[in-house]
DNA sequence: AAATTTATTCAAACTAAGTTGCATTAATAA
DNA sequence: TTATTAATGCAACTTAGTTTGAATAAATTT
């Protein structure tokens, strides 16, 4: 279940996702609000936001989860799927708003799928 | 680097991708072959099998790391790249031998990607 | 406003996957 | 057959994330 009381955690942490437009690891922020939340709180807190809509997640290269600000979704409908982009010169995450047409696969049913593009970002690309 | 010796353990790992046509996970390699090898081993040998082109691996939708078989691949040249599917009644995972379209970003630079599927496989499908 | 309820927080211990260092074993070459 | 050196096993370690239960803070009731 999600978010029920607003408290001082869910503000500093929504205020990282506000200062920043790319996604943010989990362990990143456990660095960056280390003296202000405990790690336990992070990751229950995260997991509350993206119950309602308010985030999403998902794995980077190594497997490491990242959090990225929703658009358009409720605690209800979770819409916004799409691939993600992870820069293998600065390191940078993001969200990738284009889709990718999955193909029909025989005998098969594809529910949900994941791509992560690995690359080189805007600011990195020669 | 690669195999340069063969070994019991190896011989042992190599039999159980000849017997089983999807993918396997290390933690699943590890727990059959418990009795016989050590699991520092089972990674080390995975990893210079990846090396030498026979295997190939990719992370599930948890972040466990799976291995399969390649097609075609040499010590040189890593040409199998395909998109992977976990079935999600069953936990089975395997290659699809597809070509998914990814389509140019602007801006950036596309190197590598990895798409994974899940949904209900042949057997798990209604 | 105080009391009560209940959600949230923290610290500490724990888990699971994977890695590292080093002594020992065993393939292969000499 | 001996010497060389890759491969192995073991134990200890690392990292990401989870669980626990008591303490605290927010919301609601009185
Ligand atoms: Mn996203
Ligand atoms: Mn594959
Ligand atoms: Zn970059
Ligand atoms: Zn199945």
């Amino acid at each position: 279940m999600g978010i029920i009381r607003k408290t001082a955690s869910i503000d500093l942490l929504l205020n990282e996702f506000e200062q920043e437009s790319n996604a943010i690891s989990a362990v990143d922020l456990i660095k960056r609000l280390d003296k202000q939340i405990n790690k336990t709180t992070i990751y229950r807190v995260l997991d509350k936001l993206e119950d309602d809509g308010v985030l999403h997640s998902f794995l980077g290269f190594n497997g490491v989860k990242w959090y990225a600000k929703c658009k358009g979704c409720t605690k209800s409908v979770h819409k916004d799927f799409h691939p993600h982009f992870q820069c293998l010169s600065c390191g940078t995450v993001d969200c990738l708003h284009i889709h990718v047409e999955i193909p029909e696969i025989p005998n098969r049913e594809v529910l949900f799928s994941q791509l992560l593009i690995q690359g080189k970002c805007e600011t990195c690309a020669v």
